[in-house]
DNA sequence: ACGACTCCATAGAAAACCTCTATAGCTAGA
DNA sequence: TCTAGCTATAGAGGTTTTCTATGGAGTCGT
C-alpha cells in the first residue's frame, strides 16, 4: 500500500469526482484512477461506487476513511513534528543535571530558555554526576550537565567553572580578619555536605593536599541545608559559589578569601553520547543559550575564588 | 513519502541494525537503506546517526518515531476494519425504520442479529418512512426498513406484508358475533393513530373506498397508547398485527375478523441507496438475517386477516 | 430526440523508480 | 594486519507509475 494510494482515496471520498481530486493532487485523472483501483485491489474491497456523477463511498470505503485519515495526519503530524523540532519551535528536552546545577544554575537558564522557547517542554532529572551520566548512557536524558566526566562514549562542552568558596556567618571573626589561611579553616568547625557527592571527594583531598585535617563539625546531604547551618552559627562551610550567590547578596552569609590556598574549583560541562549525531532542534537550542549564557548569566556565577571562567 | 519508507524506518529504529531489518523485511540490505536515506532525505533530516554498531536514532528520529508508529497502525487498523467488515465480525450498522418497524419488528431481530454478529455496534433511527428515507438519501443510515416507498435513488427488498388488524377489548359484542361488517365497523367507536401517519392516511381511504365514514372518536400520535385506549373500553382500532401481537397471545385485546372488506394491508421493505454499491459487511449481514427470518420471525407476524406473506 | 458535456475506465508508450548483486569504505577487535 | 561486521555506493534490470489519447456510459439542455 502507498501514502499516494491512501491519500488519493481521501481526496476523492472528500470530493466525490475522480478528476477534480486529481487536479487538486497535480496528476493525471488516469493516474488517480489507477491509484484508488491498485488501493482497492489491495483492500480486496471496492471502496467506492461508481455513479453517474462521480465516486460514492461504499460502505467498505466508509469504514475505511477515519484509517485513511489517522494515517495521513499521522505523517502530517510527523513533518510537522520535525520541523518544529527543526527550528526548536516546539518538542522535548530532557535534562540531566547535577544536584548543584539543577537547583543553583538551571532556574535561571531555564527561565530564559522557557522565554526564547515557549512551546518547548523541558525536563529535568537530577542526581550525582555519575548517575545522570548513566542516564545519559540510557538514553534517558538528551543532554546532562555534570562536573568534568571521562567515557567513552561521551563527548563534552566546556560551560564553566564552578568554586567552592569559604562562607561563613556575618560577624564571625574571619570576616573581619585581613589574612586567613588554611590552617585557620581547618580548625574551624565545618560543615561538609553529602558524603556520596564528588564535592565532599574534593574537599576533602583539598585539606589533604594541604597538610591539613579537618575537623568535620556535621554533615548534611544537601546544600540548603548546609548554608542553613552556617547561617545558624553552627559552622563554616565550602560550598558552591552559585549555591551561595543569594546568601552572599543578602548578606546572611559573608564570605571569605583564604590567602594561602590554590582555589579550589570544579569545572562543569555538558556532556552528550557520541553517537547520537549532531546535536539538532531542541538540544541544540539549549547548547546555543548555553554559549550565549557564558558570559552573561553564567559568567558572572564565577566565582573572584577560583576565578576560573568557563570555556565556550 | 511511501509507506515502505516508514515501515523500515520503523524496523531499522527497532533493531539499530539495518541488515537485520532488511532480512526481516525480507529485502537486501541495501534496498533498505536507500528507504531510510529517501525518507531522511524528503524530511530534511538525519534520522539515525551511523555509528560502528549500527544506526541509532538521533533526536529527530526520536521525534518522528511515535508518528510513524502511529500511520503504521491506522494502516494495519485500517485493513482489519475492512477485514471485520467484510466477514461482518465487526463494525457498525445504522438502520433506520419506521415506528412501527422500530418498535415491534425490530427487537426480536436485534436481537437475534445481536446474537449471531456480537462485535457489530447496531444503532437505530425511528421516524415516518417519508423522514426515514430521507435519511437514507443523507447517507444518515446504512439501510431503512419502511412502507413501500418510490424513489429513483433507492432499491427495494420485500420484507413482509404487515396487516392492519382490527381489535376490540374482551368480551366486546364483536368478540361473539360470527360476522361483523364493516358498515358494523363504522358505527363503533374508533380510535385512530398519528395523523401524520401512513397508516392514518391508509386507513381513512379504506374506510371511504367501502363508502362508509368512521366515526372518530380519538387519535392518538403513537401506538402504544392505542392499544392502551381499547383495552379500557374507550373504543376499537385498526392497529398492526405486529404491534398488538403480545396482547392478543395475553388476551387482553381480541381480534375481529370483518367478513365483508378485503385484506387491509401495507408492504414493508428495507430500502438502500442505489448507488451505494452492493451492500457489504455489516448491511449484507443483516439483509440476510432478514430473508432467513422471512419464515420464522417475521412470517408468523403476517396476519391471518391480511394473510400477506413477505416475498424474499 | 439529439448533441454536448461530464464522468470514469482503458490502452500503450515513455519515464521514473525500486530492487537486486557486487563491492567499497570504515572501524573494532583478534 | 587481518577478519568480521556494519553501512554506503554503483550499475543493471525489471517492475511500476505516469502520461496522452481515447473509449463508453449517462446526464442535461435544447
Amino acid at each position: 500500500m502507498l501514502l499516494a494510494q491512501v491519500e488519493g482515496f481521501l481526496e476523492v471520498a472528500r470530493r466525490g469526482n475522480v478528476s477534480r481530486a486529481a487536479e487538486a493532487m497535480f496528476v493525471t485523472q488516469p493516474t488517480l484512477t489507477a491509484r484508488i483501483h491498485a488501493l482497492e485491489r489491495e483492500l480486496g474491497e471496492p471502496l467506492f461506487a461508481r455513479t453517474r456523477r462521480g465516486m460514492r463511498l461504499t460502505d467498505a470505503g466508509r469504514a475505511f476513511l477515519p484509517y485513511a485519515e489517522r494515517a495521513m495526519r499521522a505523517v502530517r503530524d510527523g513533518r510537522q513534528a520535525l520541523t518544529d523540532a527543526r527550528t526548536a519551535s516546539a518538542g522535548r528536552l530532557v535534562l540531566g543535571a547535577a544536584p548543584a546545577v539543577s537547583t543553583y544554575v538551571l532556574p535561571a537558564l531555564l527561565q530564559r530558555f522557557a522565554a526564547a522557547y515557549p512551546r518547548i517542554e523541558v525536563a529535568v532529572r537530577t542526581g550525582h554526576s555519575e548517575d545522570v551520566l548513566q542516564m545519559l548512557l540510557r538514553e534517558e536524558v538528551q543532554l546532562a550537565m555534570v562536573r568534568t566526566l571521562r567515557h567513552p562514549d561521551i563527548e563534552s562542552i566546556p560551560l564553566y567553572e564552578e568554586a567552592l568558596v569559604l562562607v561563613v556567618p556575618p560577624g564571625h571573626p574571619f570576616a573581619k580578619r585581613s589574612n586567613v589561611g588554611i590552617a585557620d579553616v581547618a580548625s574551624e568547625r565545618l560543615i561538609f555536605f553529602d558524603r556520596t557527592s564528588s564535592y565532599y571527594e574534593l574537599t576533602q583531598s583539598f585539606f589533604l593536599s594541604l597538610g591539613v585535617t579537618p575537623r568535620e563539625v556535621m554533615e548534611l546531604d544537601n546544600i540548603e541545608s548546609a548554608k542553613k547551618m552556617v547561617e545558624r552559627r553552627l559552622g563554616i562551610a565550602l560550598l558552591p559559589r552559585t549555591a551561595v550567590a543569594g546568601e552572599l547578596a543578602a548578606k546572611t552569609l559573608t564570605q571569605v578569601a583564604v590567602t594561602d590556598a590554590p582555589a579550589l574549583s570544579q569545572k562543569i560541562v555538558a556532556i552528550r553520547r557520541r553517537d547520537q549525531g549532531r546535536p539538532s532542534g531542541t538540544v541544540a537550542a539549549f547548547v546555543n543559550l548555553l554559549r550565549e549564557s557564558d558570559p552573561t548569566a553564567v559568567a558572572h556565577l564565577s566565582s573572584p575564588f577560583g576565578g576560573g571562567r568557563g570555556g565556550g
